[in-house]
RNA sequence: GGUACUCUGGCAGAACGGUUAUGCGUGGGCCUGCAAAGCCUAUACAAGGGGGUUCGACUCCCUCGGGUACCUCCA
């Protein structure tokens, strides 16, 4: 697989002939999520999903920052502790993201629980006398990393004449960037240099390289990571091993609204919990793919509409192989093949998943045209069954389930509308139509028979 | 101001320099008791402007212009 690589700003193979380790950088749990760490997420999650399919062992990290200012800010609000706030927005993250079918990472490591971690590598960035104390807390220099600059394309005399720098007397040089802040103000810890507390991006340094090695696979997040977060990661990474850090690095393009970048100071945010209610997670899910990872999207409610058209015939493809039992047939199993063989393509070209999703529609499409023209056998359903099955799995999209109980509820309607309909009672027969809708069933009038499909309550629909 | 990215039909969005995909939408049809859904079919002479390279450019180069992001916390 080829991933486009932020660093070496090409396009990069994926060394796929063992384990591949990820990192991608998690949120800070200071406030609910939105549709733009979905979307981040989702795509690392069918990445993760896709090579997991082809039996590819994974590692798959993905970290918590659970103390910063915002955090600490919100506590003193609140009148709680930082723990409180972090805990109910871990929580609320796990709420949204099993919501969005997003499948568990291997672990996800807190900053708080990898303090002696911490300190141990800023001891050692200490040591090699790239790390310095001053007043306020201990410092990276930048100078000590002729590289710095490499991952963002930025030019150190550029950054350093750059305007908005803040002014700290107790720096060596205005670029220089904290890894441990001193502090009392709770919660703090006890380290070599003073009470206090970790710097944001020592934390995916140490974790990253204590979970993945030196040199893992990817590492991801959001493209507004890249500077200074990533940057500074690198810089303290390879400072501290003395060797490459991370092999690619894959960067997600931000959701839009209007245009512009969804944040807090606009007003513009769109939690998940809120869209979740709103649109169900496979349309989300399909929106967050539907354009290539490393461009914006813009979040509309007219994309979204647009996306629950096509999940609406997803969901009549899955009902028409279920109930397929035609007496006629027509050979496509070349064109199921050729069809799935695109898909995988597209994924392995940089993960390219809007084709990816071309393919899958033209899978649903072609289904569906089976169905109409009464040529889909049951044979040859359980055929195309697997392969939709397989992208659904990959895509992390969710028929909902049904029970035994409704299945039978179901038929029977069904059965007895039939009969109305033969005895041309067609007022009662549309009632039994209307009732079976309100329970979100649809029923398909074939020539020969009536097949029934139980739709994705979407409230936004309504 | 610096850096990067971006500008494709009504909308969304792809494509080794050589037939301008695809989906949504829209028109028509099939099916139906009527619908719905689905299917079939039609529909867009689309590439920010201007130059250039080339037999040929959406694709490469130059230039002008618009947009966005980053340069401070941010997925």
């Amino acid at each position: 697989m080829k991933l486009q690589d932020t660093l070496s700003n090409s396009e990069q193979e994926l060394d796929v002939s063992k384990k591949v380790r990820i990192y991608l950088c998690g949120i800070t749990v200071n406030d609910e999520s939105h549709i733009g760490h979905a979307r981040t997420i989702i795509v690392f999650d069918v990445l993760r999903k896709y090579l997991e399919e082809k039996g590819i062992e994974i590692e798959f990290i993905q970290n918590f920052t659970d103390v910063d200012d915002k955090i600490i800010n919100r506590a003193q609000t609140e009148n709680t502790t930082a723990e409180t706030i972090s805990t109910r927005y871990i929580e609320n993250y796990f709420r949204d993201f099993d919501g969005l079918n997003v499948k568990r990472a291997t672990n996800y490591p807190k900053a708080t629980e990898h303090i002696d971690d911490i300190i141990k590598f800023i001891e050692k960035l200490i040591e090699k006398q790239i790390a310095y104390t001053s007043k306020n807390g201990v410092y990276f220099s930048v100078s000590k990393f002729p590289e710095y600059g490499k991952l963002s394309k930025k030019k150190i005399d550029e950054l350093q004449s750059g305007a908005r720098i803040e002014v700290d007397e107790t720096k060596n040089d205005p670029l220089d960037f904290a890894v441990w802040k001193f502090s009392d103000i709770e919660p703090t810890w006890d380290s070599p240099w003073g009470k206090g507390r970790p710097g944001w991006h020592i934390e995916c340094s140490a974790m990253s390289i204590k979970y993945l090695g030196e040199n893992f696979d990817i590492h991801g997040g959001g493209r507004d990571l890249i500077f200074p977060h990533h940057e500074n990661e690198i810089a303290q990474s390879e400072s501290y091993t003395g060797s490459q850090f991370a092999k690619i690095w894959t960067h997600v393009g931000m959701v839009t609204i209007n245009g512009e970048k969804m944040s807090k100071s606009l007003g513009n945010v769109k939690s998940i919990k809120h869209v979740l209610e709103n649109w169900g997670p496979n349309i989300i899910r399909l929106f967050c793919l539907s354009g290539h990872y490393s461009k914006p999207i813009d979040y509309s409610e007219e994309l979204l509409k647009e996306n629950l058209t096509k999940w609406r015939q997803a969901e009549i493809c899955y009902y028409e192989l279920i109930h397929a039992n035609s007496e006629n047939h027509e050979e496509t199993n070349s064109i199921i093949k050729k069809i799935g063989i695109e898909f995988d393509n597209a994924l392995e070209a940089d993960f390219n998943t809007h084709l990816v999703l071309s393919a899958f529609f033209q899978l649903v499409r072609e289904c569906n045209r089976l169905a109409a023209d009464e040529k889909l056998g049951k044979e040859h359903a359980k055929i195309i069954k697997a392969e939709l099955d397989r992208m659904l799995e990959v895509l992390g999209l969710n028929i909902p389930e049904i029970t035994e109980n409704e299945r039978h509820e179901i038929n029977n309607l069904i059965k007895n509308r039939e009969k109305f309909r033969k005895e041309k009672q067609f007022e009662e027969a549309d009632k039994i139509r209307d009732k079976l809708n309100e329970m979100n069933v649809e029923l398909i009038d074939h020539k020969e028979n009536t097949i029934w499909m139980k739709k994705e309550n979407i409230k936004a629909e309504k």
